[in-house]
DNA sequence: GTCTATAGCAGGATAGAC
DNA sequence: GTCTATCCTGCTATAGAC
């Protein structure tokens, strides 16, 4: 039995975990399917047997990347780690740099519209999962929903912008600015 | 004289309208060298008389775009447009939807990083040119850095995540929160 | 300055052996 | 399921005629 019946959704796992990190970083043109296949040590032709062409890859990449990070969230908030630390951990030049698995929602933002529907309903549903949490966010009774959606857009513009600028002054107080503010607008009595 | 001495830089000119046009709406990728040029009414083999390769006209064309936004600007504050009405028509649905000359800083905030230094400082120095223009915007005494950085996140990346979704109704919650908060935020007197 | 023609390459997708 | 080999397309960039 040459390819136990594990086998297949283990190397789909590893193909997955290659794309999300590739894709999240360089963007749907920026990266081949080869770049993808050598990453989790396996060729080409063997790709058509998992995904049935790059887009559906796209998709499954930034749901898979999405999954993950939302679990290294629950973790924190579980070990006692304050919002404003995830915060603060969010809107961080680490982040912008790329260490890790980066926010797919914030590096691929304007990536999206150019895509499939497939792909953009994907990225839509993985922002509604993100304000959900953050509507709940560490209390009991939930937040109001356009002040979520306000410091969303800080949040992910701000790791977004941060990433395309040029000058590290600029970045830091980008990122010191969208703290501030997302952080005023997740105060639990918050309204408009 | 078959090309008189006003041909070459009005040429130009058209080339770069329609890349600013092309490339804003679709990214760099998403366009090629043969349709701006065929927009512009040329063929490919004349691009190389005036940009040296792809990479210089992108930068170019975002430069070019976000000149005629300023520009475009500057004329409704003089003729009397108030701040809000400005910023609701920047994030306003028909915005989003690309119609006319779209804000380059949001619709490409995330195809920037991937792409050469020379286009990196180019849009940072664009955005610097927003930043400055909201420090200002109709008002003798200078607004706080911070809060209008955060407002400039709001717009830029309201823009950016709205036109990535896929429902509208979550695009104009979306725009609408954005809308509020960056304009308090502008509000002449506040501080972070 | 603009054209047509072409070189050269990268990458998506498929075929067929193992 | 994975491999190698191949087809085919689209694109950047250049050459050379007008």
């Amino acid at each position: 039995m040459p390819y136990p019946a594990t086998h297949k959704p283990q190397t789909r796992e590893r193909i997955l975990n290659s794309a999300a990190q590739l894709f999240t970083k360089n963007g749907y043109e920026g990266v081949s399917i080869d770049q993808v296949m050598a990453e989790a040590g396996l060729t080409r032709g063997a790709f058509y047997s998992h995904f049935a062409d790059k887009s559906s890859l796209y998709a499954a990449a930034i749901q898979y990347a999405s999954k993950e990070r939302f679990r290294f969230y629950r973790a924190e908030l579980t070990a006692g780690v304050s919002i404003e630390r995830l915060i603060e951990g969010y809107l961080h030049p680490d982040h912008i740099k790329g260490r890790d698995m980066p926010c797919a929602l914030a590096f691929l933002v304007s990536d999206i519209s150019q895509r499939e529907q497939q792909v953009r309903s994907t990225y839509t549903e993985v922002y509604k999962g993100l304000l959900q949490g953050l509507e709940h966010l560490g209390t009991d009774e939930k937040r109001e929903r356009l002040a979520c959606i306000a410091a969303s857009v800080l949040m992910i513009g701000g790791v977004a912008i941060g990433r395309a600028l040029d000058d590290e002054q600029i970045t830091s107080d980008l990122l010191e600015a969208c703290r501030a503010v997302s952080l005023q607008l997740l105060e639990p009595d918050q309204t408009l």
